[in-house]
RNA sequence: GCCCGAGUGGCGGAAUUGGUAGACGCGUCGGACUUAAAAUCCGAUUGGCAUCCAAAUGCCAGUGCCGGUUCGAGUCCGGCCUCGGGUACCA
């Protein structure tokens, strides 16, 4: 017996694949070049879930697909291994993250070669190996010597629990996004990273990256770039300026207030006696709010009066001066002109404090709520003795103010980012030290030939109890001394955040063992930029802004020759557990879906499949009217649906593992798993081995012969090879699977299979299902690897058949179809004569006038009949 | 609230520039093979109606809802609804 058995041969081609070097990278740079990554995993304890070779797949299918089209191809892989999991372990257990990190990275590694990925595994990378940090320490000197990294005293997300800061993007909902501890503001000195000087350059190289629009549009917003104007609003009584930034310099003649944020600096210089009390007490439940109950609590605005005003410069009125949350001390200037006829927030403020709201841009109704349209609008009520807007659109008038308030001095033409810089330092020991030491109390960097800086052997990875990094504790690391004056000097004890090394990776796979620089000039000329890059939607702001931010700051020091690092970027859709049914249940009794929100201590059930059946829109329980809930839900521990990738692979093998994940639907679409639908490829797998393979003999069908193919034969094999061909091309790798379905169930007719058919169908399939089409081939009497045989050329005279079909409508409805003969299936007489004389349509025309004839060419025929 | 994306059989999903809706797969049903089962193979499978011994054929409805453009709409336009994701007072 010699059926499809995986387990049999697929360990066998890994081994054979891994002693060869199949898929080492090609030293030449003699042919064209193909980069295709996939994001750099994190090695985690878990192992792989089955999201992971979702988009390893499609690229490892690129991946081959490219070699058999004559492409240099790099396709490597590695480790994004310093993190918080393995150090809060060590923590914990006092297992050495370095150990853990070893051990995940071999089970990841394992994982990942079960499945015959095709990667390079001579250009393995880790980001905690000294050899790799040390130039992710190279790369933040050329930072600091630009001028780009800078020490401040910043408040930051601490989080005790964890006893490290967190990045603003790492704490959700005031809740640290790893463990869901409490976060609480706290002033502490920090590296920082000056990406907003290049907020403009992140901003203009997005248009001609070939990224879904989406994500470039995510970072477009997280970048936040807006033009306005600065203006000088004078304090009445102080010789203070409160400056404001505003996109609508245009409304100030309908500022009638003003607001700074709690922690303005001004707000304790200006607020007069009698306010004190309140605005401190303020400023307080301010500073105690995280950023979740400000938000939660948006609904209510809140706020409280300083006691002083400010003169408006436009109508040289005196306005109050408030102190209120809502406006936010991070983003311009802290302060703001309230213009409650025109902005939403300002409007709600108002009304709640009952101060004065203008109208200054005709067009709406400023009782109603705030008029923002900037199309429409006129502008009213805006003149002074000096300048009137009075009558011009709203561009105009933003011209027309900001040059006067420049003629005046109290203003000047701005512009504004969201985007913030980058807190780049960390309290913790599993990450890249900083390559920095503090002589005198100053920061100097260390010398590039002492790098790398490596992490001193520790057994306890606590931080100090007031919040100093794990590494204060390694007193002879820390105190070493100045080699250029022989001070002594204390080193940095923070370390860097796990972006750091994420953000040139891909530099490093094209040259990992160079030792002159982060990437040998020669090949990054080569191999950059990555062609396609493939990964998570959730990295589409962060890890790719900052590789981005690096990648130019490396281009400014003539480290690399292109301007963006990742040409081509394509999000895999997640993938969620199976589909599971939940009714409810009340004191027993069974309650519909749709009602079960609104009632309290409902139990939910896990049904079964056969439990349910559907009711028109909604399932409901067999035989009655009681709705349940059907959904497939993310994958997670807690929930119990983690479908683990080595079960599948034990179950079915790789190749149907492979061809699962990828026939599930669209590769950037969210899809429920279902583990029974793997029979399907596994079927199709089956039928390809039987096709060619005797069960009995384990040799060549007899049905193989060296026959010439028929003409038909042909036609199903060049019309597969078109589709696949085109499908990989467009990624859409589960109509090229039904391809080769279709060809496979119509090979499967024929009583002959001509060897030249097979091996071009083994082909197509090869880079999909490796093992099988490696097993295949050499059965097929072929001693190299299918890895570098030529893909299949696609011949279309073979596709052309005899006849040409046409479907005939009448009136938009189709009523029957003709064959008419190739020669002349473009003869717009012949077809319609032959469309008009069909049986079933000659009762149409019977039955009115033909007033029109539609011919479209080798498509389709409408008559049209009143 | 705002911004994206998506709604097609029992299920996952197919359908060039508008041109036969439901490819391919799962499931289900029926059949073949088998002492039996598994595996495998063949057939049916959107709903309804009609003719008919049957095979088959025809008709009507149908791609979230309402309307429009067109000879023709899953696809284009306008207005909604639902679900998923992102974002959160950014002046």
């Amino acid at each position: 017996m010699s059926s499809y058995k995986p387990e049999d041969i697929e360990s066998k081609w890994q081994e054979y694949w891994q002693e060869n070097k199949t898929f080492k990278t090609p030293e030449d740079h003699d042919k064209p070049k193909y980069y295709v990554l996939d994001m750099f995993p994190y090695p985690s304890g878990s192992g792989l879930h089955v999201g992971h070779p979702e988009g390893y797949t499609a690229t490892d299918i690129l991946a081959r697909y490219k070699r058999m089209n004559g492409f240099n191809v790099l396709h490597p892989i590695g480790w994004d291994a310093f993190g918080l999991p393995a150090e809060q372990y060590a923590v914990k257990t006092g297992t050495h993250p370095r150990e853990t990190t070893q051990k995940n990275v071999d089970r990841f590694r394992e994982q990942l070669q079960d499945l015959g990925f095709s990667y390079d595994w001579d250009r393995e990378v880790n980001t905690t190996d000294p050899d790799y940090y040390k130039w992710t320490q190279w790369i933040f000197l050329k930072l600091y010597e630009k001028g780009l990294a800078y020490e401040d005293d910043v408040p930051v997300n601490w989080c005790p629990e964890l006893g490290t800061v967190l990045a603003n993007e790492e704490v959700i909902d005031g809740k640290s996004e790893v463990g869901g501890f409490p976060v609480v503001k706290k002033p502490m000195r920090q590296w920082v990273l000056k990406i907003t000087e290049y907020a403009d350059r992140l901003l203009e190289g997005l248009d001609d990256l070939d990224w879904p629009e989406s994500t470039k549009k995510m970072q477009r917003d997280w970048i936040g770039k807006s033009i306005g104007a600065n203006i000088d609003f004078k304090v009445s009584g102080y010789d203070e300026e409160i400056r404001v930034f505003t996109t609508r310099p245009d409304t100030i003649f309908g500022a009638t207030y003003m607001v700074l944020a709690p922690e303005h600096d001004l707000v304790d210089k200006i607020t007069t006696e009698d306010q004190k009390e309140a605005v401190k007490e303020y400023q307080e439940e301010a500073a105690r709010k995280s950023d979740l109950e400000r938000t939660e609590l948006s609904d209510e605005k809140t706020g409280v009066f300083t006691g002083v005003s400010a003169i408006n410069p436009a109508t040289g009125e005196e306005i109050p001066i408030l102190v209120a949350d809502y406006v936010l001390v991070t983003y311009g200037t802290g302060a703001i002109m309230a213009v409650p006829g025109h902005d939403d927030r300002d409007w709600e403020f108002a009304k709640k404090f009952d101060l004065d709201i203008v109208e200054v841009v005709e067009g709406g109704d400023v009782s109603e709520g705030a008029y923002t349209d900037t199309e429409e609008g006129t502008m009213v009520n805006s003149e002074n003795d000096d300048i009137s807007l009075n009558g011009l659109s709203v561009d105009e008038a933003i011209e027309r103010i900001t040059n006067w308030l420049e003629d005046i001095g109290q203003g000047e033409k701005a512009v504004n980012y969201k985007l913030r810089d980058w807190l780049f330092s960390r309290q913790r020991y599993w990450g890249e030290p900083f390559p920095i030491i503090h002589v005198d109390g100053e920061p100097k960097p260390v010398r590039e030939d002492d790098l790398p800086v490596t992490l001193p052997e520790m057994d306890d990875f606590e931080p100090t109890e007031d919040g100093e990094p794990p590494l204060a504790k390694a007193i002879d690391w820390v105190n070493t001394e100045d080699p250029e004056t022989g001070k002594p000097a204390k080193r940095e004890t923070n370390t860097m955040p796990q972006w750091a090394g994420s953000c040139w990776y891909y530099l490093r796979y094209c040259s990992p063992e160079f030792e002159d620089g982060p990437v040998d000039p020669d090949e990054e000329n080569y191999w950059m930029p990555v062609d396609m890059y493939v990964g998570g939607a959730e990295h589409s702001v962060l890890h790719l802004l900052y590789a981005r931010f690096w990648h130019k700051v490396l281009y400014d020091c003539g480290v690399v020759s292109t301007k963006e690092p990742f040409q081509r970027l394509v999000h895999q859709g997640m993938i969620l557990g199976e589909v599971e049914f939940t009714g409810f249940k009340k004191d027993g009794n069974w309650i519909s879906a749709d009602i079960a929100d609104e009632v309290e201590d409902v139990e939910r059930v896990k049904l079964s499949e056969d439990q349910v059946e559907k009711q028109g829109d909604e399932f409901v329980i067999k035989d009655t009217e009681i709705t349940v809930d059907s959904k497939a839900h993310k994958m997670s521990k807690s929930r119990g649906n983690v479908v683990n990738p080595d079960d599948i692979v034990d179950q079915y093998g790789a190749d149907s593992m492979r061809l699962y994940e990828m026939f599930m639907g669209p590769l950037e679409q969210v899809k429920p798993w279902s583990t029974k639908d793997v029979d399907g490829v596994y079927r199709f797998l089956g039928r390809v081995w039987r096709l060619i393979i005797d069960e009995d003999s384990g040799e060549l069908n007899e049905s193989v012969t060296e026959a010439s193919p028929s003409k038909e034969q042909l036609k199903v094999l060049h019309e597969c090879i078109q589709k696949v061909t085109g499908d990989i091309e467009d990624l859409s790798f589960n109509t090229a699977i039904s391809a080769m379905m279709i060809f496979i169930n119509e090979a499967n007719k024929w009583e002959e299979h001509p060897k030249p058919i097979l091996e071009q169908f083994i082909k197509l399939l090869s880079p999909f299902a490796p093992h099988i089409a490696e097993e295949l081939w050499r059965k097929l009497g072929h001693d190299e690897s299918i890895a570098y045989v030529d893909w299949p050329e696609f011949n279309e005279e073979y596709l052309i058949s005899d006849t040409q079909l046409y479907p005939v409508q009448v009136n938009g409805k189709v009523r029957g179809e003709i064959h008419v003969p190739r020669e002349k299936a473009k003869n717009k007489e012949f077809v319609l004569s032959e469309a008009k004389s069909e049986e079933n349509v000659k009762k149409y025309l019977e039955d009115g006038n033909l007033v029109k004839e539609i011919f479209v060419p080798e498509r389709i025929v409408n008559l049209v009949v009143k």
